[in-house]
DNA sequence: GGCGCCCCTATCCGATCGCATAGGCGCGCC
DNA sequence: GGCGCGCCTATGCGATCGGATAGGGGCGCC
């Protein structure tokens, strides 16, 4: 079994060499750089498995990785990340990589999983996946809208006319419509329908 | 290492055994049913792996799963099925379950996911887990509509006006006007951003 | 002191909404 | 046949919305 980890750390690449070495009958190759790693799956396409860090020297994100999976003949590619989210790891096996390893795993798993994907299965770690579906973000919308406008937001949600919302935060209508307008603005749609929706897709209320 | 597989499908049984037995090093036990497995798991604590089918006899979904997993000294516990869904998935996998196995899997992905979870490890098929969050859920709104409401309620989540509806759909503002009284009273809500929201929080669209 | 931003109020107007009322056609069911 | 229901159209009207325009007060910042 023949596996070739790019990345630029020596540590994880030596932690690694021990550990698979440890179980025989794996030839581990490596290397420090993107283009480094590219080059080495040219000249020897016998790998079952190649190890990408998401962020290393020449590598750019998910676009390196696409361009590595287009390669004629390219062998089985898993990204290894130390920070990457869950979004980027499920982008990358939509994107047919062969999994995803973040580096928080313990030694004796993530020897595992390189195992399991080297054997021709995809892999993602199980709680990195399903769980913190979103609420990870820091509401782009929130930080950009005013107290008020949220209250004012809210109402809308709950399908309130203006005149309710004006009553229930006691001001007047004309205030509310102000807010509306402005609301519009910040959320760039045309309507309050438009703009519920808006706050439900970002996950308000 | 030792594993008991718990299906009253006799096929079942005996691929796997063929295919383990192939690799080496492998001991398998096999139960018919839920109570017959308890015993074997009761009789022989040294198990690195029990599978349980999600559909046999004595097997009650995921309340039998759990009363397992709550044996003293229980090992780890995967489920296999043939139909469950995500969602019965995720829960097992909450629940402490070692992984969640379907029977679409090919025989040698199978395997490894096998070995894979013998080792210690959490497994879960990608594609099974991330694809199809909802629409597996037969949408009781849904029912309840027309067409032609239908129709409608996804112009108005769009946030388009009575009057785009209706040119869209090749009719009339008055028509969509009835579509929507008819929407409002069968979701049971009074303006067009309720049923908005009604409509996204059923999952619809 | 200007400037920007948030917050509030007010008036006017055209467009739209929500609703009631009215009619017609087609289909399935008892 | 009668009945319900889905589907389409039409008219009218009050309420509401969306937008423009025009104020004023407060606050922080350069």
């Amino acid at each position: 079994m023949r596996i070739l980890i790019a990345d630029d750390h020596d540590l994880l690449r030596d932690t690694l060499a021990a550990f698979l070495g440890a179980e025989g009958g794996i030839e581990l190759g490596s290397a420090a750089n993107f283009d480094e790693a590219c080059e080495r799956i040219r000249q020897d396409r016998a790998y079952n498995l190649v190890l990408l860090d998401y962020k290393m020297p020449g590598m750019n994100g998910l676009d390196s990785l696409r361009d590595a999976l287009a390669m004629e003949d390219a062998p089985r590619i898993a990204l290894i990340s130390g920070e990457a989210t869950r979004d980027i790891a499920e982008k990358a096996l939509e994107m047919g990589a062969a999994g995803f390893v973040p580096k928080t795993l313990p030694a004796k798993s993530l020897v595992n999983a390189i195992k399991f994907m080297a054997m021709g299965e995809q892999y993602a770690p199980i709680g990195f996946m399903t769980a913190a579906e979103e609420e990870d973000a820091p509401h782009p919308l929130a930080e950009k809208l005013s107290p008020r406008e949220m209250q004012v937001l809210e109402g809308l949600t709950d399908g309130k006319s203006n005149k309710e919302i004006a009553r229930d935060l006691g001001l007047t209508e004309p205030t509310i419509k102000l807010h509306m307008k402005t609301l519009y603005r910040k959320l760039d749609v045309s309507n309050r329908t438009q703009a519920a929706i808006a706050a439900r897709d970002a996950g308000l209320f």
